[in-house]
DNA sequence: GATAATTGTAAGTGATTACTCACTTTGTTA
DNA sequence: TAACAAAGTGAGTAATCACTTACAATTATC
């Protein structure tokens, strides 16, 4: 027995990445999957609602972790916190940022979604809290650091992760 | 007079990054360009090769760019242009920068351009000048970091880059 | 075990795609 | 000005696109 749904989900978010979402058929998804091309259209209304679907299932998780990250308020800790989950990210999660960040820069009207508000009021708050001089400064520029390297290690760019974590925590002193 | 070949470059280019290359019809680059689908085939083989011939006008650019960031071998110099390369980035091409990125995300054979070697190794070639001990890790992650600020610019995420561009700078005491 | 909903298929649909081709217009040079 | 090349056009092309529809198989409910 087969999750025909999940399989189509799946075939779909590995096309999408391997080969950009509007150069990626409906047609050749349903080959992938092993399904009829209708079978799509039953689950997912559209094509643009199946890709909705993608990057909702990988917010969702984004937004449990930022809470874990965020309900820390020990500062040490919740920097560690925060650094780390920039690192951590399980290498079958590498598909959904690769497929953000694909999306973002097709889509004009793409707005940060609540999980990375949320994250980023966060570090804000942190930063002001430990009296910081130029809290709002040293919490953008922590910001897009984490970033700069999250989108280097999907994307295969960077060979020594550990060390490199290991570096930014020593850089925040932690 | 004007120059057809330069105004679909132009047209081609302000589309691919509001629509994506691939949601971007020939039709439609024709319309806002002014001329005739077949001109554009006339002047580029295909729209692959519009695509690398818009990616390479920018490649070209950054060789330049990078070259004076280089040619510097006093480190203070060296480090304050190449955060400088990093923030300059005049707003006509903003478009590269977003079109580079979306190209990125979509054509997984993507290998760093020349520039972009020529000047991660320069960087890590001024790291270990200055003696410091990781310095491969040192040049990461201030590449990293620099890049995922220069895509917080040029995707207009950064409100005051002036004030980050400062913090950057003390950081690594320039 | 009959009924009804859900899940699945295959063969369509008109619209759109990148690209071609036969042709005309414009520019250059002897 | 004749001759040739380069630039430009617009109506084609076959292929592919996202999506629909009529129907069959499976599963759930009583």
């Amino acid at each position: 027995m087969i999750d025909r749904k999940e399989k189509i989900a799946q075939a779909s978010m590995q096309l999408f990445v391997e080969r950009g979402f509007h150069n990626t058929s409906t047609r050749i998804i349903a080959e992938e999957a092993g399904v009829s091309e209708g079978l799509i259209f039953r689950h997912f209304r559209s094509k643009d609602t199946l890709l909705d679907f993608l990057l909702q299932q990988g917010a969702d998780e984004m937004y449990q972790a930022v809470a874990e990250v965020i309900s820390e308020h020990e500062p040490k800790v919740f920097f560690s916190k925060l650094v780390d989950s920039f690192f951590d990210i399980p290498s079958d999660r590498f598909d959904y940022w690769r497929l953000r960040s694909q999306i973002q820069s097709i889509r004009t009207e793409w707005e940060p979604e609540e999980w990375e508000r949320y994250l980023r009021e966060g570090v804000l708050r942190m930063f002001k809290k430990m009296g910081f001089s130029k809290f709002e400064h040293e919490a953008e520029l922590l910001y897009q650091s984490l970033s700069g390297i999250r989108d280097g290690i999907v994307r295969g760019q960077i060979y020594e992760p550990e060390a490199l974590r290991e570096l930014v925590k020593k850089k925040y002193r932690l």
